[in-house]
DNA sequence: GAGGCGTGGCT
DNA sequence: TAGCCAAGCCT
């Protein structure tokens, strides 16, 4: 069943023209916006922008890419490194895999992100969202992107309704793959203008239509605003005494020691041995911690980052 | 396809 | 206050 769709072919011209005109005037000036932006400084931001703010991307991003500026760089960088410097950003998977795709790069494809959304797609960490923004924002070549900015602006523009399905549906990609434009530079244009729209105007909580470019045009406002159909089916995540958040409370003792961390530290930053004892284990497992001592015995085991007690503070 | 995976700001 | 939310990916 087909997303329904309240917007004339007419209406979507309008909507994509007065969004690209309004993105060309007010667009904020990220720094992996920059005119001498590279490919690789565009997956870099995307990656760390994967459910992370961009407003604490931005630092670890400039000091990231100066030290690091290419593929070939980062692909040499040691492990604990990496994770010191993806600092408090969130998932640090990512920065894992991050490097991963950049060994890739290396390996597969000479150094050069390459300008091709399957084998994009194919590099670690990377998905269908930031294959699409890649060949978009790097590029400036036609793809379709759907972030969760895009789905809630045509979820309102042209869906009509006040947010999207908790996940992604057939219907909504579909939707978004007709919308988008069929010239690279224009399609690539309409991306980056949706996106920001719902960053920074049709966002989640309190979106600002006093401050929208495309009010006049907008189905969920036509409709009068109604409220959230799905609203109570989104399940809140629960967050004290996890897994989640005691391997954080790991991560960030051992980012901050210059050297190993005895267990016996650890215990004292998370009460529940069984549970550390399984976090551990799992971090372990996921390259992210290292154990470096303890033949065995708990109580004698020590921790750090792969690779070493790191270079810096 | 549902659930796991960090962190911090905002209401 | 305690959820809700943020440029998703992987299994």
């Amino acid at each position: 069943m087909p997303a329904p769709h309240h917007q004339s072919p007419a209406t979507i011209t309008e909507l994509q023209e007065t969004l690209a005109d309004w993105f060309e005037r007010t667009a904020r000036p990220l720094p992996w916006r920059a005119p001498d932006r590279t490919p690789w400084g565009v997956l870099v931001s995307e990656v760390m922008s994967q459910q992370t703010p961009v407003a604490r991307v931005a630092p670890v991003w400039l000091e990231w890419m100066d030290r690091w500026p290419s593929p070939a760089a980062f692909a040499a960088a040691s492990t604990a490194d990496v994770l010191r410097a993806w600092g408090r950003l969130g998932y640090p998977r990512r920065a894992l895999r991050l490097q991963e795709c950049a060994q890739a790069v290396v390996e597969r494809h000479g150094g050069e992100v390459p300008e091709d959304e399957a084998l994009l797609l194919a590099l670690p960490g990377v998905g269908a969202y930031t294959a699409a923004a890649v060949m978009a924002f790097a590029f400036g070549r036609r793809s379709v992107v759907v972030d969760t900015n895009v789905r809630r602006v045509l979820a309102r523009t042209v869906g009509g309704d006040a947010l999207p399905m908790p996940a992604l549906t057939a219907a909504e990609s579909a939707r978004a793959a007709r919308l988008a434009p069929v010239a690279d530079d224009d399609a690539a244009l309409w991306a980056a203008s949706s996106m920001e729209l719902g960053a920074v105007v049709c966002t989640a909580r309190a979106p600002a239509c006093d401050r929208c470019p495309v009010s006049h045009l907008c189905a969920w406002r036509a409709a009068g605003y109604p409220p959230d159909e799905h609203a109570g089916r989104r399940r809140t995540q629960t967050w004290k005494g996890t897994d989640r958040q005691a391997r954080g409370t790991v991560m960030g003792a051992l980012r901050a020691s210059h050297g190993p961390v005895a267990r016996r530290v650890l215990d004292d930053l998370w009460p529940d041995a069984a549970q550390l004892s399984r976090c551990l284990g799992s971090l372990v497992e996921d390259g992210l911690v290292e154990q470096v001592t303890g033949d065995g015995a708990v109580a004698d085991a020590a921790y750090q980052l792969p690779g070493g007690a790191g270079a810096q503070d």
